[in-house]
DNA sequence: TTCCTTGGTCAACAGTTGTTGACTAAATGT
DNA sequence: ACATTTAGTCAACAACTGTTGACCAAGGAA
């Protein structure tokens, strides 16, 4: 039967959830939360293993080592399903920023690219997956060749728009309501997709 | 007289440089270089020792140690007397930024305000210079209490584009020439410009 | 029971970091 | 000339890093 076994829950599903399993998950959430706050190099497998309630061995062990923990995470990070629909992809992404629900998920998120991708033991790597999880998937359901300023400056804005406001954290922008947050931010991504780049012929 | 004396060049000025600020400047020179690709933590005493030439134990010598030889360098990096002027501060600096022969040295200490902003060890640290050199001077030199929301807009257009052509390297922005770039730069800084923030009152 | 897989603990490793103090060498002042 | 301040070298330190392998403890199957 499927019940709990006092020392780890298992889920009620058919397959049950290795213990290892649970482990592994502890050591990810913990290992998101660190990069997305420090860089790569400065994240240490102690702490995260301590976060978790978790010896440090064990990233050696299920993860081979740092840099697997770094690229399962990122793995984690980057899956974004509704990217898949058949909806604007700039749309959703707004969507996403402004919901108050998932916007601080997706700061977290815009947090761990700015850190990780000045570090240079990572920096490719994040690039690499960054392009072919999210800009190119973007890319290809928008316009095409024409579409990658708006799409590079969409980002750009939104960037440095997080990066102002709980990076920097300047008065004017950081200092203020949600609602005036959005209105920036709207003003900004509506600017950065009615750029018409000039015919390159 | 002041003439050189064969090992090391003297000023020719009254007042002789005494040969522990050749050194001191040297050590400033290579932590410039090293703060803006890398941040604090990653940073390592003996690379930029290397880098100039010169005895790792001089930096705790003559900066009192790693944080002392930060701050240096973010004083040496911050001051900026154009801004002291009477000319439109945004003007100053939407000239600086787009001046090819300054660009690349004010992009240099915008990738050092990013990466060592999202280092806890010394975010603090570059936050309160940053205000206190650049952003409330120009703050003060603008109208005043409307201005801050236009300056922080400004500020993340330009960091944003910054991250995302040197950092993230995005189709679009990355792969373009210099002066298409400086044509999106200057599109997303006259809409945070233009902006106007609802009256608050 | 006995065997064997799985999950976890622990100590030690080699490397790198910032910092310190003792010591030498060079330049300056009288 | 000498004495004194200044500049620089070197080795060692304690602290921390990621990684490894030996060891143990529990669970299920035979």
């Amino acid at each position: 039967m499927s019940m709990t076994v006092d020392k780890w829950v298992v889920r009620d599903t058919p397959t049950v959830m290795r213990k290892s399993e649970i482990t592994r998950e502890k050591l990810l959430t913990s290992a998101t939360r660190a990069f997305c706050v420090q860089s790569y190099s400065n994240v240490s497998l102690r702490g995260i293993a301590k976060d978790a309630g978790v010896d440090v061995a064990l990233v050696s062990r299920y993860f081979g080592g740092k840099m697997g923990l770094f690229q399962a995470m990122l793995d984690d990070v980057f899956a974004w399903p509704e990217m898949m629909s058949g909806d604007d992809p700039v749309e959703v992404a707004i969507a996403k920023y402004t919901d108050p629900d998932t916007a601080d998920a997706h700061m977290s998120v815009i947090r761990m690219i700015v850190v990780n991708g000045a570090d240079p033991e990572v920096g490719d790597i994040l690039r690499e997956r960054l392009r072919e999880m999210l800009v190119d998937p973007m890319l290809a359901k928008m316009g095409g060749e024409r579409a990658a300023p708006n799409l590079a400056m969409f980002i750009a804005v939104t960037l440095g728009a997080a990066m102002v406001r709980h990076t920097l954290r300047l008065p004017g922008m950081a200092d203020t309501q949600p609602e005036a947050y959005a209105m920036q931010l709207r003003h900004l991504i509506d600017a950065a997709l009615r750029f018409e780049s000039p015919a390159a012929e």
